[in-house]
DNA sequence: CAGTTATGTGAACACGCGTGCATATTTCGA
DNA sequence: TCGAAATATGCACGCGTGTTCACATAACTG
């Protein structure tokens, strides 16, 4: 019966062909498996000349450590887990392109998980199957559940962009609440009063800082919302949003949750209501992705910090590496006013 | 001295503390290491009520199977190596979201390089130390020389956007050559007679074909191109070619070999020349990334069919890891042209 | 009841690696 | 020349799994 051949005979028909082992370079070079370990390991004792020979030896059998055979050991991963939600907003895509390259540079090799919504705290859980050095969460893409799973498995987890309350947790977030305080300052002081306002999915924590925001620097000034649509974070969904707040209101301004929404209704003004942009109607964003920038646009938003944000990210993960123990820190990072063609 | 203090000693101070083990949960649920594991196994002799217990002892203390001690019995890992260049060109960031997710709903769980272009060689060389399932390698991104140690330590490569000669390595291309074709056939048809080309950087093989593609049409027409700039594929760097061209030329169609460098040039052009698009000038771009279509830009262009490629990676690699040992297979995708209002 | 088969289960092994320990070899000082 | 210190190296162990193997118990069969 197939499942009663012997062992040797079951080797020669592997399901996955063998990787070459320390054990083959060491036969090839004539030397003991140790030496071999030890040829790999700075500072180990062995002769400079055997040394030479088998990374000589290695080299030619395209050796290379096993990363993870070397982790059972006790040993750093260097693999972090990298959550992001659906990748529908431009911000998603740079934070995550610019973290990547951030994680790559400081030796750290990143499992993303993003694209999809349904069936991602599956997948957080597949991967926590993986002895991940720390996880890095995006926003909103994931519930707090999967803290205490965390947790017992001893991952770190770092949020960024929502501050969670937890006294182990590291959290990175930008002060919301002031960025939009901000934006509003701004359109007030050019005069104007009927302000609209395109929202992002209202579970999230951010968009309701960022609403928060612009309703009450309204209320300062004695004014409430002219008009309040809720959307999706993406140009398409602004586009649409912008269709139905001018069919009820005609505002003179409106405030986009995020960038990516605020051209969708920057360009359904202009394009198929023939709108002058800041004449009649004054747009202003959040985000300040690249596209912003471009000459088409020109679009006044408010800059969440996108290198700041990495940096504090991979500065927060290389000290909860050196010390897990210590106790979750908030670092908060303040949004500053990009004033360009829009208001 | 503190490196000689016994191993009970050193176990007290672990560099990292140590995840929850199938151990932990044996003496949890007072059964034994083995009936651990058969609990996690499907279709492995086992008392039901004991198995139920064990997964209940397991939820508890918060225990997975660590999938790389699993992977050392020759099991696969689900990781599979991806590798982008810089992430400038936002097709390359739309190929990336959409292969995460699809890796992500197939259960593979995928590495990513990229966001970098100095020691991206480097770093693919380290992940090379974890035992892959695959690599997937975007466009140009990296050299033929990693295919080597690849082979070697039995890590089927998977290329997409470049044609490799190599007998046993997939890849999946565009035919360039024929889109490129179409676009100028298009430009001919309205009458068009001196045409532009703005390129990427020509050591790229796509680069050299859609070049050949453009060239080659016009020569079967009579024409050869009226100027030709070189650029990185990025918005940016469109801007700065359509400037360039315009300085010397005043062509009366610039084909663009993507769409970022197409929006670039023809952002430039309308807010900088003043040009009406597509009358006083015809622009196409390559690829149909999302803001081709947006209203702003309603960019003609060729669609370099996004999910279907992906569809393709994706095809190769189930069957490459269900018979690594079968022949590479090259697979060329049809390009189609979305005509738009550009041309 | 004896004999065969089905059903569970724990001990032991292998996977690839780094490293402590003990031993073998060389170098050095007197 | 001899002992001690320094240097080099092989053996063996453990990391956390899945799985084989031998064995124990229960369930049938005639």
């Amino acid at each position: 019966m197939a499942h009663d051949r012997p062992l040797a005979d079951r080797a020669a028909q592997p399901r996955r062909r063998a990787r070459v082992t320390a054990a083959d370079v060491a036969e090839a070079a004539g030397v003991s498996r140790s030496a071999v370990s030890r040829a790999f390991t700075p500072g180990a004792y062995l002769d400079a000349d055997k040394r030479q020979l088998v990374l000589k030896t290695a080299m030619d059998l395209g050796y290379r450590p096993n990363a993870l055979a070397a982790s059972l050991q006790g040993a750093a991963t260097d693999l972090v887990g990298v959550v992001v939600g659906e990748l529908s907003n431009p911000y998603d895509s740079e934070w995550l392109a610019a973290l990547v390259s951030a994680l790559n540079a400081s030796g750290k090799w990143p499992i993303v998980l993003g694209g999809q919504a349904e069936g991602l705290d599956e997948s957080v859980t597949s991967i926590l199957s993986y002895p991940l050095d720390a996880l890095i969460v995006r926003g909103g893409s994931l519930g707090e559940a999967l803290i205490d799973n965390c947790t017992k498995l001893n991952i770190p987890v770092i949020f960024s962009g929502r501050v969670i309350s937890h006294p182990a947790i590291d959290c990175i977030a930008c002060r919301n609440h002031i960025g939009m305080v901000q934006a509003v300052t701004l359109l007030l002081e050019s005069g104007r009063r009927r302000i609209g306002y395109i929202g992002g999915p209202p579970t999230l924590s951010s968009e309701q800082e960022r609403l928060a925001g612009v309703v009450e620097r309204l209320a300062e000034a004695g004014l409430t919302l002219a008009a309040q649509v809720t959307s999706d974070y993406s140009f398409g969904g602004g586009q649409s949003a912008m269709r139905t707040l001018l069919q009820d209101t005609s505002p003179d301004a409106v405030v986009c949750a995020n960038d990516a929404m605020a051209l969708g209704a920057l360009s359904f003004a202009r394009n198929c209501r023939n709108l002058t942009v800041p004449e009649d109607l004054a747009i202003i964003g959040f985000d300040d992705i690249a596209m912003a920038a471009w000459a088409e646009f020109n679009l006044t938003t408010v800059r969440n910090p996108l290198a700041k944000t990495v940096d504090e990210v991979l500065r927060l993960l290389e000290g909860r590496l050196a010390n897990p123990q210590k106790p979750g820190e908030v670092v908060m990072i303040d949004p500053d006013l990009v004033k360009r063609g829009t208001h």
